[in-house]
DNA sequence: CTTGACTCTGCACGATATTGCACGAAAATT
DNA sequence: AATTTTCGTGCAATATCGTGCAGAGTCAAG
């Protein structure tokens, strides 16, 4: 087995489960602790995830800073998602997809907008409960706790059955080559499913997710419609989304 | 289990509860007091919480506050859902309902259980989401905001696959003889669903919903197995629940 | 084809960390 | 004041870590 892929494999278990143990894991695939003990060294050198007595935890340790992240960011996010909800028309179908960001937007929508949103995040689905006029769809399917949305087979089934106006979709990485991207296979897998689904592709992301890239792509930037991010922009990064035949909507906190 | 997982599960429960206990926690996840008592005091060390005598308080005052106003009364409501979580036997799979008396039960669930939990309820599913071993799986369907649960075919097709051990069923009424009530026609069509795919079908009723009937029957006494339910029996209706072929769990606050 | 530099891997071993137990001290409760 | 519970520390057993080292494999220059 080559280094790089024993790696990945790492990167990936750890998405999976929220953790890797040396031990165990060295004898799943039939390595030496030693030479994985060397590996997760090397990755967390490099920031890719974090090392702990026993093992290792990604890098932005899962479910326990859910709340924190919320807090991080909180204003850029609402002002974003303001952004984001303006976009909706009445009568629409949106799917809206899991994270914080999405969040932030459905708290946005107008009291008086009549639209329907399906979703599958358990998350979104209680904060629009509250919600006088929009309706709500839930997608079933297995909980993959560290983003807190459905997955699997199930999921798939389901999203493949309904075609939406707009979704607005969750990423961690959004890079002008290498496109959208997340933590995740079987998430970037199910995002892609709802985005072949989609009329148009939005995604909203803050500053620090700009020319950034996980492990795996959801889709090209070519399916992407609209990128709704911060007005600010220092680099000049925008431009090269701009040059990418997507719209860019550059939101001022 | 290691050490990192358990200091962010500490955190985690203290966030959640405003409160742990040393001895019960230890317990809860089968860790010796001595190693939970020395990651208080690190953390502790490190400012994330406030030792006390017994336990931990969560660092900042205001969620203390916020934590104490919150144990108050609660644990006369979580006691119910201690007990049913106690049914639960490792490796069965439970069908949760929505309400708030199965949030308590969600809540109760121990930290070393592995089992898998079915629900139509967003809610419970966040709640799970933080639960180290439990295997989350979401019905979807159409979301009915007032009990925030998902209804309609979409939901009822699911359920129709799905065989469960135990169906935690939530009520607004149990009478003796009309048996389970709840107040909308779908809600109970979609409860009588789950109970007949269900090996065992149990209640937790307060006491003011003893005795009291909603309009939509869910299914008569007969179908029912179990009843828990608060020990203060004054009216001695408990006897008419036992005489119906019922196993009545009474808890004492 | 050989040689030498280089990398990767597994093993050995001393260093370090973690855990549970024992026991006396401190705190809370009666 | 007596009793029970909880705390903290020392200690020993165990698990995990990091490093040095040697053998195997790779690659390119000779």
């Amino acid at each position: 087995m080559l280094t790089a892929e024993r790696k990945a494999l790492i990167q990936r278990v750890l998405q999976r489960d929220g953790r890797l143990i040396a031990k165990s894991f060295s004898q799943e695939i039939g390595i030496s602790e030693d030479t994985i003990r060397r590996d997760l060294r090397e990755l967390a050198a490099e920031g890719l995830l974090q090392r702990v007595h026993g093992g290792a935890l990604p890098a932005s340790s899962a479910e326990a800073d859910f709340a924190s992240r919320q807090a991080i960011g909180a204003s850029a996010k609402s002002s974003l998602g303001r952004a984001a909800a303006r976009l909706i028309a009445r009568g629409q179908i949106v799917f809206l997809d899991g994270g914080t960001s999405n969040i932030q937007l459905a708290r946005q929508i107008p009291l008086d907008l009549r639209a329907t949103v399906i979703t599958h995040s358990p998350s979104i689905a209680v904060e629009l409960a509250g919600h006088p006029s929009i309706e709500v769809e839930m997608i079933g399917g297995r909980l993959f706790k560290h983003s807190i949305v459905t997955v699997g087979s199930t999921s798939a089934e389901a999203i493949a059955r309904i075609q939406t106006d707009i979704f607005f979709m969750g990423v961690t990485g959004l890079h002008p080559e290498i496109g959208a991207t997340t933590g995740d296979a079987e998430e970037a897998s199910i995002k892609r499913l709802i985005s072949r689904q989609a009329g148009e592709t939005i995604v909203i992301a803050t500053k620090e997710k700009l020319g950034a890239a996980s492990p795996y792509q959801i889709v090209p930037m070519s399916e992407i419609t609209t990128v709704i991010t911060e007005g600010q922009d220092e680099s000049g990064q925008l431009d090269q989304f701009k040059s990418a035949a997507v719209t860019v909507v550059e939101v001022d906190d």
